[in-house]
RNA sequence: CGGGGCGUAGCGCAGAUGGUAGCGCGUCUGGUUUGGGACCAGAAGGCCGCAGGUUCGAAUCCUGUCGCCCCGACCA
């Protein structure tokens, strides 16, 4: 895509109230724009990152032999009803229609997925199984803050498992806590994998994810090692101590929490008399168990991890577009149209092979304005394209991550390219 | 909701003691530039968050209100 088509621009001035890394960068990158306090708008690039992150995790859903399917957004004052939670908990934004019907706008999906698992399960035949969705969510937080990482209307992966007996259930969470960290491993993310509280959901066991890194807002007793941590809510190590995983030591650490997983027990089933026949005829509970990960907050939570004073570095993986092709201007018209051809002809390549590519194709603004926004956007690969490397038969080679560039014949970039995005 | 900070051009800001709004960046026109945020000339762009009040006169003083950011309470 050519930069010059991309009506979300960078900004030179950094947002004066950005206070996080995630709030500064995506704005003045033209990824999200604010719309009022913990509600963004996701542009061109930044809903490309979303996407990828999203996708990432759905692929580990699938993975696991979850089905997707698509929750409303608009719930019956009933359903929250059943459960207690239409007035006990603070957390949803609830309205009516012009009929003086209540509805809660979806916090939660709960109360939603229960009823609906319920007009298909009869007997243990059906269980167990698991489904669940990429929804926005909205919670009335009493304060948003820190930019995407808590939001009012923000977007999440939840899912829902259905089980007979807690050690189908205790395996399939185990299974699905392993997938959520190679999902954030695949999203470039260091995690810890903490003891949590339930908290509104559940009295029984919970796991909560850590990304690491010191603009994180919870305290977590981390090994420095494997992934073990504790939240220090409820954490009975402590600094200095032996990882009872592994045995290296606990570090006290910052993080940002990306995702929550609990075992639900019978907490809905009762609440909706989900229940099942059994191999004996007998009616029972259904236990059931909810996993949920916070996309948008996940991009956020990136940035904080993956950033520098010039801008954010994506991984590979998530990043809005694998190469930043600059054209430098040349004076010499003929010089001037090679650069533009060769550039040309190497998006198109490029396209071709399913590598994305930004083309700062402006031919008036410096190289100075050129590369400090291709810092800031954060590609993984710059490749400039000017006077100067075609003199060579040559692009420049810089990686955002690194900090020397190099000389690639142009002859020999396709495949360089396409090896430094496998 | 308590505490703190801030609302002036698209963005970042300046506008003591009240006198009718300015700078930088960006934008538009023309020209010169082109390897780390170029330069010259010209131009456009403001319910000074909103509403009251004081005053001959309010961006400026007073009251209220709305919004944004930060701390706290709260938070899968």
């Amino acid at each position: 895509m050519k930069y010059s088509n991309c009506f979300a621009k960078t900004s030179k001035m950094a947002p004066a109230d950005a206070d996080s890394a995630n709030a500064k960068f995506l704005v003045q990158a033209g990824f999200v724009d604010q719309t009022m306090a913990g509600v963004y708008t996701w542009l061109p690039f930044g809903l490309s990152v979303l996407r990828k992150v999203e996708q990432i995790v759905r692929e580990e859903m699938n993975a696991l032999g979850a089905l997707e399917i698509f929750m409303p957004s608009l719930h019956p004052k009933e359903f929250w009803e059943a459960t207690n939670r239409w007035d006990n908990v603070g957390f949803h934004f609830k309205t009516h229609s012009q009929t003086d019907k209540d509805y809660a706008l979806g916090a939660s999906h709960e109360e939603v997925v229960t009823p609906l698992v319920k007009k298909f399960i009869e007997s243990y035949k059906s269980l167990p199984f698991a489904t669940y969705q990429i929804n926005t969510k909205f919670r009335d937080e009493l304060r948003a803050k820190s930019g995407v990482l808590r939001g009012r209307e923000f977007r999440m992966k939840d899912m829902y498992s259905f089980h007979t007996n807690q050690e189908d259930l205790s395996a399939f969470y185990q299974k699905t806590l392993e997938a959520y960290v190679r999902a954030y491993n695949r999203c470039g993310l260091n995690v810890k994998v903490a003891e949590a509280s339930g908290g509104v959901f559940t009295k029984n066991m919970s796991h909560e994810f850590q990304a690491l890194t010191d603009a994180g807002e919870d305290t977590i007793l981390a090994c420095s090692k494997c992934e073990f941590g504790q939240n220090v809510e409820v954490a009975t190590v402590k600094d200095g101590d032996a990882c009872p995983k592994c045995g290296s030591s606990i570090v006290t650490v910052k993080g940002i929490e990306i995702g929550n997983i609990f075992d639900l027990g019978t907490k809905y089933s009762d609440a909706f008399d989900l229940n099942f026949t059994d191999e004996n005829g007998e009616r029972k509970k259904v236990l059931m168990g909810c996993y949920g990960i916070g996309t948008s907050r996940l991009v956020g939570a990136i940035v904080e991890a993956c950033h520098d004073e010039k801008g954010m570095i994506w991984p590979k993986s998530v990043a809005p577009f694998q190469v930043h092709l600059v054209t430098l201007n040349s004076k010499d018209d003929a010089v001037r149209e090679n650069i533009m051809g060769t550039a040309d002809d190497l998006v198109r390549d490029l396209e071709a092979q399913g590598v994305e590519v930004l083309w700062d194709d402006r031919e008036d603004v410096s190289p100075g304005a050129k590369f400090a926004d291709a810092d800031l956007i954060g590609a993984p690969l710059r490749v400039i394209v000017s006077e100067k490397s075609l003199k060579e038969e040559s692009v420049e080679w810089k990686e955002r991550a690194g900090t020397e560039s190099r000389l690639v014949k142009l002859a020999d970039v396709l495949e360089e390219i396409k090896e430094f995005v496998k």
